[in-house]
DNA sequence: CACAATTCAATTGCACACAACTAAATGGCC
DNA sequence: GGCCATTTAGTTGTGTGCAATTGAATTGTG
C-alpha cells in the first residue's frame, strides 16, 4: 500500500501518475478480457457487443446516433458493422429521406440472438464481486472523470 | 439518473448492463484522449507513455518484466518497443546470461525524456477535477475490481 | 550426456480506436 | 436557381491488444 504524502516530492509524480493510468488502463483491459470469454459463445467482440446493446434498446438507429450513444465515430462503426452485417446480425440501408444517412437495423437474427445474451450481465456482476450498488457507485464516479476529462479536453482545442 | 431497484427483471438487465461497460470503456477511452493531447509533445503514444515511465522507475528491464508490470505481452510490446528504439528512446539487447531474453534500457534521450514529462501528471490531475484523495480512491477501487475480474477469468480456463 | 518440456521474444492475423481525408448529399444564403 | 459550408459515411494509415504459432535457448530428468 503506497500511502503517498500530498506533498509528494515532483520527481515522485511519474511514479504516482504510473499507478493512476495503470489500475484504469488494467481495470478496462480485465473487463475486456472477463466481456471476451463469456461473448465467445455469441460469437460477438466486446464492441460488437456494445453495439448490438444500443440496438436492442433502441432498435433501428442511423450510424451517427449509434455513434453519438457509444462515443465512436464512423472510422470504427463502419467496419466494425459491416463484420456484423457479414456475420447476419445487422443490415445497413441508406435512409430514403437523407441520403446521406445509413440506418442500421437488426435481422431477426439479430433479434433472437439477445435471448442468449440475457444471462450475460449477471455473470459479469459475479465476476466483479462486487454488489449492484457498488458497481452503481463506481459507475457515477467513472461517469463523473468522463465529463471531466471531456470538457477538459475541449478547452485544449 | 436511472435509479434502478435491486430486483430490476432481467429483461432490463441488459440495459443496466450496458450502463456499467460504457461506463468503464468511456472513462478508459476519454482518459486516453487527454494523455494523447499532452503527449504529442513528448512523441509518445499513452502506451509508449506507460512504457516508459516503468523503465525510468526500474531502469534496464528485460521484456518479460516490463510486461508483468504493465499486462501486456510480447505481442503488444515487441511492435512498441521496436517503435520506440526507432524514436532513439530505448535500446535492445539481447542479454548474455540468457539469450532468450532482451534487455530493454534507456539511451540517454530516453533519460532525458523524463524531465520533459514531470508536469504531465499534474496537467492529468487538473483534468480530472478531482483532488488527489479521490483519484487515489478511485484507483484502489479499481485495482479491487481488476484483481477480482483476474481470477473469475482464472477459473473458467 | 540426451532429450523432452518449458521459457522467452518475435511474428502473424484479426479487431478495435482515432486522426485525416474523400465523396456524396443537404441546407442556407444570396 | 447557383454556390458554398456543413453533415454524413466511408476509407486510409498508424498504433495498440490479444490469440496462436514459431523458433531459439534453457532447464529438468533420467
Amino acid at each position: 500500500m503506497t500511502t503517498t504524502p500530498a506533498d509528494t516530492p515532483t520527481s515522485d509524480w511519474l511514479r504516482l501518475d504510473q499507478q493512476i493510468c495503470f489500475s484504469l488502463n488494467a481495470a478496462s483491459r480485465a473487463f475486456g478480457g472477463v466481456y471476451r470469454v463469456l461473448l465467445k459463445d455469441l460469437g460477438l467482440t466486446y464492441p460488437q457487443y456494445l453495439v448490438m446493446l444500443v440496438l436492442w434498446e433502441h432498435g433501428e438507429l442511423p450510424v451517427k446516433k449509434l455513434g453519438e450513444h457509444l462515443r465512436l465515430d464512423s472510422g470504427t462503426l463502419s467496419p466494425l458493422l459491416k463484420r456484423l452485417e457479414t456475420a447476419g446480425l445487422v443490415r445497413r440501408e441508406r435512409s430514403a429521406r437523407d441520403e446521406r444517412s445509413v440506418e442500421v437495423r437488426l435481422t431477426d437474427e439479430g433479434v433472437a440472438l439477445r435471448e442468449r445474451a440475457l444471462d450475460v450481465p449477471r455473470r459479469i456482476l459475479g465476476a466483479t464481486g462486487f454488489d449492484i450498488d457498488e458497481i452503481r457507485a463506481l459507475r457515477a464516479r467513472l461517469d463523473e472523470l468522463t465529463g471531466a476529462l471531456d470538457s477538459a479536453a475541449l478547452e485544449q482545442a
